[in-house]
DNA sequence: AAACTTACATACATTCACGTATGGTTGTCA
DNA sequence: TGACAACCATACGTGAATGTATGTAAGTTT
């Protein structure tokens, strides 16, 4: 094979990704094989051992593709100040749940993480990275929940104890949604369920 | 090896199942290997082929240790008729929680099931027959919602709604805790969480 | 345009897990 | 008290996955 320009190596990085997708839902990463993922891009293992050390490499890539972008639009509630925050966070669950009703990629790479991978060994480590986010954004919703006190506009809660019922209850709603997406109706149920 | 007598093979029954157990939680369900349990069990791999037709084998069989007493206690609940049924299904939803932050077993076999099991391939019929259990549950709620309701002794909520959002919200409780049990002190925040 | 590096493909050695087949000892039952 | 079958260990063959090492043609730099 020839040598590629670098657009081009970056679109078979993407492709190896879209592929890992794929084969990791259809397999589970564990039993998933670096050869099936090659060759479900249409390449071979030698461009995957390319552009990533190993298969829990290629993981945290695919993950990071969708999580970072979530990640922001969590940032932008936390930053209101005034006392509309609590609705603002009402508001960005839905806006979640929405959009894992409408993006393919979002479900996929969910459906990975929530039923289609084992945290031991080799994602050991991502499993971490992923809990110390998960601890992150749990303290920032405490911190809201007491601002939000502080000012009055919410009855006398233990800040700590509704982060932690917001937070679960949103992870079952992704884990249970996404074992069987055709049971659920997202788009039109994800206000009420809120 | 001689022949054992039947209470003892009974026994090397259960040591596999044991040693499943732990290694399951710690390699995770695709990456152990019969050869694992048997060495953790002080057995061989005959032994396990023996009692076991293969891996998903061993896995059911681990799961239908502890699920099968939960069963019988769901069902009780259920049995209620009279108005008091959802005091009956909180105290229940109480009780499995606190069941699960002291018996270790079942925190081992959920914390496999959550978060060391992928639900492909080999496994793919344990899920379906996991999903199918769920479904009878979230009818036999959905069930008992509707005839509190017809009591007049519930607000005028759909069942169908309330069914699932209990049962997702315990589903992220299970998820949350057993991903990392030393976060959380179930054993007193069982009853305010729920 | 030569020198160098990138972006892969191919080849190799090693390890490991699976299922089965076979062997052996001893409870168990007629 | 044999004969059988249960219970388990051992041995075997096969396939597959991993990481690395090497080959190579084309882009990139100077």
């Amino acid at each position: 094979m020839a040598r590629r320009t670098k657009a081009e190596a970056e679109q078979t990085r993407e492709q190896i990704l879209d592929a890992a997708e794929a084969v990791f839902l259809d397999r589970g990463v564990a039993r998933a094989s670096l050869k099936e993922i090659a060759q479900a891009a249409g390449v071979t293992r030698g461009a995957v051992y390319w552009h990533f050390r190993n298969k829990a490499d290629v993981f945290d890539a695919m993950y990071c593709r969708v999580h970072l972008p979530m990640e922001d639009l969590f940032n932008q509630v936390l930053a209101l100040e005034d006392g509309g925050a609590v609705a603002a966070l009402r508001d960005f669950c839905v806006q979640s749940l929405l959009s894992l009703a409408r993006n393919p990629r979002r479900q996929r790479v969910y459906s990975i993480l929530f039923h289609h991978c084992e945290f031991s060994d080799e994602l050991r480590d991502s499993n971490e990275r992923l809990i110390a986010i998960q601890h992150r954004g749990l303290a920032s919703m405490e911190a809201l929940f007491r601002r939000e006190r502080a000012l009055g506009t919410l009855p006398n809660v233990c800040p700590r104890l509704a982060a932690v019922t917001i937070h679960t209850a949103m992870l079952g709603l992704y884990f249970d949604y996404l074992r069987e997406p055709t049971a659920y109706d997202l788009e039109n149920q994800a206000a009420p369920l809120v």
